[in-house]
DNA sequence: TCCATTTTGTTATTCATTTAACAGTGCAAA
DNA sequence: TTTGCACTGTTAAATGAATAACAAAATGGA
């Protein structure tokens, strides 16, 4: 089964390739068509050799001489980290994170968009967010399984968070990107990445302090 | 030197110390003053003999029929990740998510204030956000030393991040917090901390599609 | 008193990721 | 042609982190 092969990318190449993207774009903007592994490495203060094995890792072979193609190297990114026929988000929890999620994210990717929020305050329900319009919880089951969503990202308080990823879950969301405090428990079919911004500030304080 | 010892600690060990003294108050909330590794654990949805491992790694020994002293504990991690005197952190770009993080942390963390904020717009600097001030870029300097702040979180637009972390570093930050999609470099002596939040959606999706 | 149970602290092992080493190749210049 | 250079692609080694394995200690009950 070749799907199988991407399987074996490491989690850690994934975040990679979706950054080399970024960067090749920088790039392609500037009218290159072609590009090191060493420039791609630059750009993101990495390795050349990272960068390289990356690309073998996924399969693609430059050109000695001229390196990357740059489109085809898009491409390919492309065809592995995208889903051809584009793959839906939603946000619960319409408070100060999720608007700003929701203002900076829509319209960067071609493949993934944001397509409904949920909360529970009322005031909410009134107003879209940059084209995204905010409904009910209690409608998050109806709503998630008419559109097709898939993925959601969790910003309501930390409290909520447990109860919260429960209704994701149970209304067919498999991936759940949890911005909370709060750590969470998926089923196995679920895919579950956290991010605990207190942590990030507290480990820079921690090594700002060690370094003195 | 006793303070080699936690240069040794891996840094994922420091991230969860971070989230072992949230767990820890929660517990300590309801009036329990002890706890066991397999409690902390499933607070966090990890295993308890990563959770023994780490406290290891920092020398507390709990008591093996009561487990560990939620309040020692508490003590012991913050002996080892705050500084007795507290820390100073700077938010530069005042947009939308600079105020989110403001709005959400200021006052979470005894030793850790923010400080001050900086942006180019003056609109931003007439009024506080959460007793924040907003000054202009070009008074970082002059601020940062005065008030002796040493942590910095960049939250500019991705193109101003490399003017901006090097404003950032010339007024004497040493730890960025990086939220720009744009990765950044920094002089040996400053400790650098990314994260692209396009990429862990990304990465998300990407589990998700090659789960089906 | 002694044994079974429970939990800790630590060492050993496995797994994941990065870094290093190096062979192979195409081109340009001598 | 041949040599040197600047790349790529791949295998090998090193580092970092999680997991497993197990000895030791404290308690309660037989
Ligand atoms: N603001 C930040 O910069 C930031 C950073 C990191 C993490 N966080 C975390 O993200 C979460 C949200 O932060 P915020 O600053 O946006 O808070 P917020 O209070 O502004 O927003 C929370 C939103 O969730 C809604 N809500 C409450 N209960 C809900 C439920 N059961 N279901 C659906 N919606 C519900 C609220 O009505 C509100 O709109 C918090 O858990 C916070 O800890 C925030
Ligand atoms: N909003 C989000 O959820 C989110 C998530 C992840 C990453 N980001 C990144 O964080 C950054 C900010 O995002 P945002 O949504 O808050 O954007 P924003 O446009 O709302 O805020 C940017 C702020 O930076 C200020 N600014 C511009 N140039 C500056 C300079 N040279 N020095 C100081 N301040 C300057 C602007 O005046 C503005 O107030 C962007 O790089 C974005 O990619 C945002």
């Amino acid at each position: 089964m070749e799907d199988r092969l991407y399987k074996n990318i490491p989690h850690k190449t994934i975040e990679r390739l979706s950054q080399y993207r970024r960067a090749l774009q920088i790039y392609s903007d500037k009218g290159k068509t072609n590009i090191f592994s060493h420039e791609i490495a630059a750009l993101l203060h990495i390795t050349a050799v990272q960068v390289r094995r990356d690309l073998m890792l996924i399969g693609y072979s430059g050109s000695l001489r001229k390196g990357y193609d740059i489109n085809d190297l898009v491409m390919l990114i492309g065809d592995l980290i995208d889903s051809p026929e584009g793959q839906k988000v939603a946000i619960f929890g319409m408070g100060d994170l999720g608007r700003a999620i929701i203002n900076y994210f829509q319209g960067k990717r071609d493949k993934l968009k944001i397509a409904a929020g949920f909360d529970t305050n009322p005031e909410k329900f009134s107003h879209e967010i940059a084209g995204v319009n905010c409904y009910p919880v209690e409608k998050a089951a109806e709503v998630i399984k008419e559109k097709g969503i898939k993925i959601g990202i969790l910003t309501v308080p930390g409290d909520q968070a447990d109860e919260t990823v429960r209704i994701m879950v149970e209304a067919g969301i498999k991936g759940v990107l949890n911005y909370t405090p709060t750590p969470v428990e998926v089923p196995d079919d679920v895919y579950l990445e956290e991010y605990n911004m207190i942590s990030s500030i507290e480990k820079v304080a921690f090594y700002v302090k060690e370094r003195k």
